[in-house]
DNA sequence: ATGACAATCAGAGATTGA
């Protein structure tokens, strides 16, 4: 089973891009943030015609996920637990029924500039609903993995520039220390699971010509829980996405499951 | 570097992103 996930940055001027890579590189399940648009506007027909089955949680211009699979979906569910008040649409969970049963969750987390201030307060809150539901998912001994945009760059390695980042929300010890806490209860990060050193990213600005540069950072990740990372056979970077026509600022990180 | 670049909503330019 393989399984992508990608920030698209907006359905609606992604759409022929995200249509094209679909069909060529083919995911059994797609996981999507940034799809910045209501369900309703959402163009699941064409996807619904290449044989996928669509799941939106989306909101009007920002954010937003989706998930998509060309093997069955039970029990989709939307929005993170621990705050009803919390409107934005950045968490949605569907199993996979394959050979066997994987539980998908993907995320938008936030990004939490400027930090310090209440958009950062806002991230690490969110940060701390996700460890609960992080424990939840591996109290339950089943493959589940969690994968999506985490906002994150884990170590200094993940950053062509480190020093750039070190103020910035992405980076700051309290997001990485969050991050490394809902890590260290037991999940594999897949890719730093099959790569190690520096160099690979999955994020490159619009600005500056820093695809061209390289000067990227690595922000995508799936988190597996042991159940799940035994399932592993690999996982890599589409980066030569980010280089095609109209790209996102964001490329596709994979992990293939023997499941 | 108060920058750049891109998307959204709206129908200009502010807001958001990372």
């Amino acid at each position: 089973m393989k399984i992508a996930t990608f920030n698209i940055n907006g359905i609606k001027a992604r759409f022929q891009a995200f249509s094209d890579w679909l069909d060529e590189s083919a995911p059994d399940v797609a996981i999507l943030q940034e799809i910045k648009s209501v369900d309703e506007n959402f163009p699941r027909e064409h996807f619904e015609d290449k044989g996928y089955s669509v799941h939106t949680h989306g909101q009007k211009s920002f954010n937003g996920v989706a998930i998509l699979s060309k093997l069955p979906l039970e029990d989709i569910t939307t929005g993170l637990p621990g705050d009803d008040d919390d409107e934005q649409a950045r968490w949605i969970e569907a199993t996979v029924m394959g050979e066997k049963a994987i539980k998908i969750c993907g995320l938008y987390l936030p990004n939490g500039n400027p930090a310090p201030g209440p958009k950062y307060d806002y991230k690490l809150a969110w940060m701390q609903r996700l460890q609960e539901r992080a424990k939840l998912l591996l109290a339950s001994e089943e493959p589940a993995l969690m994968a999506g945009d985490y906002n994150i760059i884990p170590q200094d390695e993940d950053a062509a520039r480190p020093d750039a980042w070190r103020d910035d929300a992405l980076a700051r010890p309290e997001s990485r220390d969050a991050y490394r806490r809902i890590l260290n209860l037991g999940f594999t990060e897949a890719f730093r699971a099959r790569t190690q050193g520096g160099g690979d990213y999955s994020f490159w600005d619009y600005q500056a010509g820093a695809w061209n540069r390289n000067d990227g950072i690595r922000i995508d990740h799936f988190l597996l829980t042991p159940q799940c990372a035994d399932l592993l056979n690999d996982s890599w970077i589409e980066s030569d996405v980010r280089g095609r026509e109209k790209p996102s600022d964001h490329v596709p990180v994979w992990v293939d499951l023997a499941a």
